[in-house]
DNA sequence: TTGTATGCGTTATCAG
DNA sequence: CTGATAACGCATACAA
């Protein structure tokens, strides 16, 4: 078992002094030719690779970043990850991973956890639990400390600090819009149960289309599903006693969900009900009939974070002028597909 | 702007040296009460939290761990990655998760940027690239350097490391006799192009199946298909042109894919054939018809992972005794639903 | 009971 | 051109 190798080992090796192989190694103009090459052959030969926590240390910059989000095996989020994870690897970053699980102790146990000098800057979405409580205290005891921070998604006003949002209110306008325009009028919203902030806007947009079209918003036409658990006879006893010709649902798996409910009524997809989903991912494209469904565009999401972020990190190091914090967001695209294909009679 | 304080402030401003702090905040029995009260209570106002990397730069260790996939967005690896840190967290250490993208060449860079200090072992499963390969140096270096590796799903029987697996052979077994038993004659089986490793072990276990049954073994019966790209006209052909009345799927992605396409020719699943894929994600639970799907157990996979890499890392410390490596294999199991409901005929 | 010195691995400054 | 020293933040063996 061959031990990493140190500057001391290669100094004493070579009787050198620490300083001279440290200098030697970075290709110095101060050093000997001739002692440069022979550190350097050395240093080669033993694979010599400076040790990442000493030089953390030294620089009080890890080259780390914490990304703390509710679920990673929800599709949505873990596309938002892929994109941070590129481009902070470019970057020369990497990136460590909490799950809050939806929890807000969790939430802080983890934010401390990374806080004391393991990351550089955090990029997260907002614990459902933490959203509720409306307590945001250790997030604004981060960024006081001056450790830069982008939310994404699940965001709050509470904080200040970089964010990255779809617009979701629009989003979900344009979805019904389209619905209507294809002479859907009976039109439902499946959204989670006691919906907050993102679900909140989509809502908002299906009553902005519905009142624009002077249809009438009706709460009975609205289903609340929780968030993680099933719960079939909830949905089939909404969709059963209804007259509905289209749907919009606030996620991809309540929608194919829904789908099925509805198809195993005996009903036909798209030609009695139509339905837009959030959330682009595999279920949408692999669904019978596939699902249209609303992009967010999860890896740019990420990505422009991690932009965010890094340049935030970068930046703060150089001169100490006043903050400035933006919020970019990002346009979603419906994409099309066979669930609401053709218009209605 | 609070910056974090250190042991030096608190030292300073309370007119005591370093080392008394960091024994007063360690309760230590040498200091003297009302010192101890004193530097306590203002390390509580002050919220002192310890350094993470000065104390892995002391402890030459870091409390993290590095995982390296092949690729996040796959429902088995992100389960598999909830495994391990819902257990590594418990354990308080942290994950710090690189792609490779199934590429060898970010696989040797990812793990050499955390090789260099910045975790105590590596989980990871290896790169499609890296198994055509069949170049393992990367890994070999960080075992011998004495850096604890453990490999899942996707190994190699050329390192000498702790292994998780599935014993993907027999579950592939089992499910086609399950199909055999059910009346079933005509299997096929939809596999990764150039099957590899894990495919290659299905394939044997589907083998092994027809031929205890003495049934015919077919090439002709076996279709190949790229890993991400879409490959529809290749795979409509395959259907349009056999007469199949069961397929063993390697992964849920292809078998949802080829239900689809074999009910838009007008065929009926399960009744005409039934379908059973690998990886029981939630993919099998939303299709129509649900999948019959080989549940690897992602989640329990990485939970052992991580409990032996731990194991590993805190034992290293103790004594240097005669490395053991195990290789865990945990037991698939079949969850059926409608894709196979019912005999045939 | 408290403080000093040393070391973890690296870099930067300054002296020789 | 080379080396000694200090510093990053903490812990600990050893003096006082």
């Amino acid at each position: 078992m061959k031990r990493k190798i140190t500057l001391k080992h290669i100094a004493r090796e070579l009787d050198v002094s620490i300083s001279t192989v440290s200098k030697a190694l970075k290709n110095s103009e101060e050093i000997g030719q001739d002692t440069k090459e022979k550190i350097q052959a050395f240093a080669k030969l033993y694979n010599y690779r400076p040790n990442n926590i000493a030089i953390s240390l030294k620089n009080k910059r890890t080259k780390n970043i914490g990304v703390i989000i509710p679920d990673i095996v929800h599709h949505f989020f873990t596309t938002v990850f892929r994109g941070i994870e590129q481009y902070a690897n470019n970057k020369g970053y990497n990136v460590i991973v909490c799950v809050s699980d939806e929890s807000f102790d969790k939430e802080v146990i983890n934010m401390e956890m990374l806080a004391n000098g393991s990351i550089d800057g955090f990029i997260m979405a907002l614990a459902g639990e933490t959203q509720l409580k409306n307590d945001f205290n250790h997030l604004k005891e981060v960024t006081e400390q001056g450790i830069p921070l982008v939310l994404f998604d699940r965001v709050t006003e509470d904080v200040q600090c970089d964010k990255v949002i779809i617009n979701d209110e629009e989003a979900a306008y344009q979805a019904v819009k389209k619905l209507i325009a294809s002479g859907r009028r009976k039109i439902a919203l499946v959204t989670t149960e006691g919906y907050l902030n993102v679900s909140a806007k989509r809502a908002e947009g299906y009553f902005r289309a519905l009142k624009e079209h002077h249809l009438p918003i009706d709460k009975d036409m609205i289903l609340e599903l929780p968030y993680q658990k099933d719960n079939e006879k909830k949905s089939e006893e909404f969709f059963r006693n209804r007259s509905i010709d289209a749907v919009l649902c606030v996620n991809e798996i309540f929608a194919v969900k829904c789908m099925g409910i509805v198809q195993r009524s005996g009903k036909r997809v798209p030609d009695d009900i139509a339905f837009i989903g959030f959330t682009d991912g595999i279920l949408s494209r692999l669904s019978t009939p596939t699902l249209s469904s609303v992009d967010q565009h999860g890896e740019l999401m990420g990505e422009t974070a991690a932009r965010m972020l890094i340049e935030k990190i970068e930046r703060d190091h150089d001169q100490e002028e006043e903050e400035i914090f933006q919020t970019r967001i990002i346009s979603a695209t419906l994409v099309e597909r066979e669930s609401t294909l053709g218009s209605l009679k």
